[in-house]
DNA sequence: AAGAACAGAGAACAGTTGTTGACTGAATGG
DNA sequence: CCATTCAGTCAACAACTGTTCTCTGTTCTT
């Protein structure tokens, strides 16, 4: 069932990426909130009226992105989880897939670290939602290592919340960071992943 | 020289005051970013056009928001840092000092949260240099504990760093969390911060 | 007591905003 | 092949925005 979209659905889902692309855009010095549904048309090339078709408001717009933005990190848990070799190569090895995502991904990383506490319910609900659906994957990922034999399924809850926060807040750092202060940002992050480990390592005592 | 204000500068000062007010209580739903200079002034009760006496824009409102907004948390380190008792003690107390200012101060903390990477640059400047000097602080205070011995000036300012964003981390939990779901949120910090306390303590073996 | 300084009010400006209803023309399905 | 569906256009709406300039009344200074 290989379900070939008709041309409409196909060129009706290019102008709902186009509005999408454009509003991703314009929130680079700009927040949710503040984005105008005619400001997107406009960036779009498309009259502010043809946007109903596509969505509700801005803030349905929004909780678009939020899953556009986050579907490009699922495939990046299984790769740094699953990597081999010992801690230190294992860290470095996360901190440059986090930074070679912010690289890649500027405007999505910028956009949910924005409106994870902004001013946009739904759009902070789906991002929570979302986050707590990663969260879940690397407590399976952890759960499966010999380091966490004895944890508690609340505990290892409990530090892959803090592995997750802590990625955002690294790849919100790398965004920030100055041109050519990214390799100070990383080292940062190294340490702290590197104490959160020990910290780990001797959990049980 | 206790330089008695005259009776003009108090009540510009008052207004000063009601316009940052109005303006934080309607942050309470919208970004920094979207927040109209009308609708401000329609808030605090004067003219828009008696906005310009006090501030250039709301850019500018923002960042002498963020300065009132994070003094009130300067008092807070010394008191959590200081004090005595074993580790999980002074976690507890710790955890129990950011729940009770985040309950008094819920618009302050939502404000900071919300506008650390929202779509203000002078505003994002003025949250980070005020989180820089904060984990200087920290930094400064952990050099004076026992538990610091041996370790270098940048390795007690990448864990203070760690300190304090978790601290920004779970102040932003709080707030979003549902009623009566505190207490779960205030647990879970407790365990994430045992486990750097730990890491801490194995970080020079 | 006279004059300067100045916080705030008021009116007006050109633009912008979200949302409506009626319309067009091409793709669709029977 | 004909009727239907529907993405996108267009015009118009009331309401709102930031900023300007002019004016008023009180406070400050000398």
């Amino acid at each position: 069932m290989s379900h070939t979209l008709g041309k409409r659905q196909v060129q009706k889902e290019q102008t709902r990426q186009a509005l999408l692309d454009a509003a991703l855009a314009l929130l680079a010095d700009q927040s949710l909130s503040s984005l105008g549904l005619r400001e997107v048309t406009r960036a779009a090339g498309i009259a502010p009226t043809a946007f109903y078709r596509h969505f509700h408001s801005t803030a349905d717009l929004g909780v678009a992105l939020v899953d556009q933005a986050l579907g490009s990190l699922h495939e990046m848990i299984g790769t740094t989880l699953t990597a081999p070799g010992g801690m230190d190569e294992r860290i470095a090895r996360s901190v440059d897939l986090i930074a070679g995502h912010v690289r890649r991904y500027p405007a999505h990383v910028r956009f949910v670290a924005r409106e994870r506490h902004g001013g946009v319910q739904p759009v902070r609900e789906a991002i929570a939602r979302q986050l707590d659906r990663f969260a879940g994957e690397v407590r399976t990922e952890l759960a499966g290592q010999p380091e966490s034999h004895g944890w508690s399924e609340e505990d290892l809850l409990m530090l892959a919340r803090l592995y997750v926060d802590h990625m955002v807040m690294t790849a919100a750092a790398l965004l920030e960071a100055p041109p050519g202060g990214a390799g100070a940002v990383a080292g940062l992050a190294r340490r702290q992943m590197r104490l959160m480990s020990i910290g780990r390592r001797h959990w049980l005592d």
